[in-house]
DNA sequence: GTCTATATATCGATAGAC
DNA sequence: GTCTATCGATATATAGAC
């Protein structure tokens, strides 16, 4: 506060700095880099562009807002995350492409466990960007297309089964996660393979999840 | 900032401060309701004691920091659940029991979400504040005690179908907020049913649970 | 046990030059 | 598309008076 006005730049050693055009798809993978090391919330676009060499104004050209930017990772963690979906799913009986998926499930959750975070419960979702609500679709259709399979088509116990074997698969990784921010290789396989188990468990009593008991439909479903 | 020095006293009328001793539990309660209000990342110290119109420096008297502080909502928050599940779990058959802990589960998650969002995913838990270890004993204490009586005494499969149903009932839960963080009463009743299903499939799909398939105990289960 | 005052830090976001 | 420079808010935490 008082240099008088020479010395005309600060940085040292920096004299190429970001001119290419993929600042946008750097600023995603510092925010993925930020959100693995100090959790989201501690995400702050001043840090992503420090990491990256580039003024703090820099990522606005990009993203909106702080937000934005989360957002377009929760999206990339969602992707990240079908793809492990389907390709842990390719075969096998439905019970057990549904078992694998829960498996691979919490598999993802431990091993990119803040991006996990970011697409489940960033909070600012859902409602504001859209893309992240078709991203939830896309994970249950994973689940759902088994489901339908095992089911001899009945789109209804269906839904309702995905439904239960999805939140039982996230209730595992979240609590998984909750317990042990960086759990180990050995529990995280336990883990999953508890989710698994859940998986089958809930296939086998499946009856229990067929109507909400309502007045009409007594007794009709196989 | 350039006052002469005449006006010795800023605040209008405050002449009566916060002088008893209550200070601590006021804190709590307060930071309770701003974290209901605008979620656990967004609390502050700083807020807190403007809300209760004392000055910044006040509740370090209480608090060592503002982790110790969240720290001690969790552990209310743990209180306030048990209490629930005890009081929704009273009497029935096992299996009601822990069908009714679970809708208990759900529902105490959405008419309290954000102490709920502090209790499970402060994520500075478990380790630092050992107090709030205990206090997901004692949750898990209250759906072990009827999958015990159901199961006749064996501790093994009680603690793994235990395990089995608080996962689904955290994932419906957690699912649950995320989708919606204000959800109406008919999507947590929905919701609570749904759990409620899903724990009563896990029980009857039990058998599914028994055993990580190790390679002795081949075939001794009933 | 609470206050005043402050040190120190960091953040989001913008304006305007280049 | 990036930089410089900066405004304005807000935070945590401490020192020392009362």
């Amino acid at each position: 506060m008082s240099e008088p006005s020479s010395r005309p730049r600060r940085r040292p050693a920096k004299r190429d700095r970001y001119h290419h055009g993929d600042l946008r798809t750097a600023l995603i993978q510092t925010a993925i880099d930020v959100v693995e090391e100090r959790g989201m919330p501690a995400f702050s676009m001043a840090e992503a562009s420090r990491r990256l060499g580039v003024a703090v104004a820099a990522p606005y050209r990009h993203f909106v807002d702080r937000e934005a930017l989360l957002a377009a990772v929760a999206g990339r963690a969602a992707e990240l995350l079908v793809e492990r979906l389907d390709r842990d799913v390719t075969s096998g009986s439905p019970a057990q492409r549904l078992a694998a998926a829960t498996r691979g499930y919490v598999r993802f959750a431990a091993d990119h466990h803040a991006l996990f975070q970011t697409l489940v419960a960033s909070g600012l979702n859902k409602t504001r960007h859209l893309e992240l609500h078709r991203a939830g679709q896309q994970i249950g259709a994973v689940f759902l297309s088994p489901a339908f399979e095992l089911l001899g088509g009945d789109h209804t116990a269906a839904a309702q089964l995905t439904a239960a074997i999805v939140a039982s698969a996230h209730g595992h990784a979240v609590l998984l996660l909750d317990d042990c921010p960086g759990p180990d290789q050995q529990s995280v396989e336990a883990a999953a393979q508890h989710a698994a188990q859940a998986t089958t468990a809930l296939i086998l009593g499946r009856e229990a999840l067929l109507g909400p008991t309502p007045k009409a439909m007594t007794a009709s479903n196989p």
